[in-house]
DNA sequence: ACGTAGATAGAAAGCGCTTGCTATCGAGGG
DNA sequence: CCCTCGATAGCAAGCGCTTTCTATCTACGT
């Protein structure tokens, strides 16, 4: 069998209240006690049990972060800052957490699923980035969920999506209409006047907000709608919709995709049908993620703090940040101009 | 409170016994109590509570995976396909597996700490991606912790690392050497005999891997060893080691980076010093993520199937797939010849 | 010198679930 | 018609830890 508390506490000559107390430090052991205990534990290799003592004490140390796509930086970023929060000092025994990250492949139903497994699981706090689906049942199935999650006890952070109502969860948005705002009033103000639009998968908050931003820029610039396509966060899909739009409107100057990877996507389809960047077509992108800026031509998008942000989501889950004012806190998004975005030919 | 399993016995009118068995179905129950104790376990909205579970059977639900930088799709890649096998059918109650992703930072303390971590947790399974550290005293702290954590139970499987001796854990090695020689004989095909070379972190075995199947090249083609550097597995870490590169040997035709990433940073220090790729200056990655066929010119790269990999190390962790003969499986590279390698200029 | 507060340590009662063993019931077999 | 066996369900003993309450012992204050 596996070393237990008990025998500990044998070796040590001491009861296994003892051990516990001297593993969790939060009660008075005397130091030749406590130096007689360590060696003990030392000597027999002695892990505790994290089921028992997360049993016996109702808590656990295990915090959950919810991801469309673990593969994708901008969520691969994200998770990496929330983790390097919630370890370190601070709580029990050392204030150990372990980050659970859960791919929900962008479904719903996932989603839920991943939320109940880290009920199950008495999470000390569950993390949720990535654009929520738009769908009223959804949303509902959500709303209960979270409100029984925080009701047990457990933290909710939502990281880059809007807020859930009657749930007690902070939430952390981007200001992804402000950005598509300002993206497309860039490529206006270049001169452009014929702008593709790639979008993101349809029904989820993101998507809908980035492309409002753009809509808005055109409406106040007195600028018909291009041609408009949606389709997944994914190369694949940039390359694809843009052979669409080229098909749909061969007059573009310039095209706006829904995140960077879609961007690149666009670009390759654009080089493909002998189209030179920028001279030929802008292109710009969203999120600014590391490689942005090493394409060439070089990215013109909207940085979003991600690593800021989950790195405060992070805090605010372990409580070692005060929750912002109304709960919910907008994170601008700061726009990058650079070299796939000019003057349209004249 | 919380509701309990006693609770839903109660309503259900059975004991709790029979709704541990009809949540666990591992044994006959009638269908009408089955039913019965299903529907108590719905109008309750009872979640089942993991710790208290895992403890009374002495089994967890968690699977741990050890990567070195989860924002990096290198390991996003390989953690995604972790997880995507161990959710799915197979096991206790649905087969629900949470991954545990943990980011050591490639910090070998922070791997030891993780490893107990799971081992606390008592992980079912626990999947180790990346490169060792190549310290004799961690090697050998890092065999112990393997043989206990296996010892208790948990599965091992390494993913891209070497085998430890002496663990029984399984190892999925990637074929770094046969990948870097390919590589630098491809240049050397192509007349280049100015190589300079970019490694990543000293003491890994990836990177010594890697610089040995370079070496290896350069001595079966008689040509003698350029300039050689190193630097972490980052971008700008590219970037600084190009312009050392440069100071050391201004003449040379070509660059073999330590990974797709450090090339990327490579391609920007070339361009800014006003070399064209691959005209004045060949470059070459490794590992072949996503975006390297974007940049432009398109990275040549040595792919290596990360996702297959990490899918297979995942089945294997959850004893779905056989282990390889030897608890030890080589998983070679391909090399993708694009347009960022050329021959040089005479 | 005696009472008492303060500092430590131990006893024991669970935490909520799983599971070996036992009990019950009905159906066949002899 | 009695006995045995198969199918279900329940009992109760833990799993290994935490924590409340109690017991000791030492050190002072007066």
């Amino acid at each position: 069998m596996t070393v237990t508390l008990a025998d500990v506490a044998a070796r040590a000559q001491v009861s296994p209240a003892t051990v516990s107390r001297v593993l969790n430090g939060n009660y008075p052991v005397a130091a030749t006690t406590r130096e007689r205990v360590l060696r003990a534990v030392d000597e027999l290799d002695y892990v505790l049990n994290g089921p028992a003592s997360a049993l016996a004490a109702a808590t656990s140390d295990l915090v959950g972060i919810l991801v469309n796509d673990i593969a994708d930086p901008f969520f691969g970023i994200m998770a990496g800052a929330v983790q390097s929060e919630i370890g370190g000092p601070g709580g029990r025994a050392g204030g150990e957490r372990l980050a659970v990250v859960c791919n929900t492949g962008g479904s719903s139903e996932r989603e839920l699923t991943y939320l109940t497994l880290l009920q199950r699981q008495r999470a000390a706090a569950v993390v949720i980035t990535g654009g929520a689906v738009e769908d009223p049942l959804h949303a509902e199935a959500m709303a209960g969920k979270l409100r029984r999650l925080g009701e047990a006890g457990t933290r909710i952070v939502l990281c880059g999506r809007p807020p859930v109502q009657d749930t007690g969860a902070i939430a952390l948005a981007f200001d992804n209409r402000g950005g598509g705002r300002r993206l497309t009033e860039h490529l206006l103000d270049l001169g452009h006047r014929r702008i593709g639009y790639i979008a993101g998968p349809e029904e989820r908050t993101t998507t809908r907000h980035r492309l409002e931003g753009h809509r808005d820029a055109l409406k106040a610039a007195g600028v018909d709608e291009c041609a408009t396509v949606h389709g997944p966060y994914d190369r694949r899909s940039g390359y694809e919709a843009t052979r669409e739009l080229l098909r749909q409107d061969p007059d573009l100057t310039a095209i706006v995709a829904a995140n960077d990877t879609v961007a690149l996507g666009a670009c390759a389809a654009l080089r493909e049908a002998g189209l030179r960047i920028p001279e030929d077509v802008s292109v710009a992108g969203f999120d600014d993620l590391p490689f942005s800026v090493d394409v060439v031509p070089a990215l013109t998008t909207v940085r979003l703090p991600l690593y800021e942000a989950g790195a405060r989501a992070g805090r605010i889950a372990m409580g070692r940040e005060a929750e912002p004012p109304g709960k919910m806190s907008v994170i601008a998004g700061e726009l990058m101009v650079r070299g796939s975005t000019a003057r349209p030919r004249t």
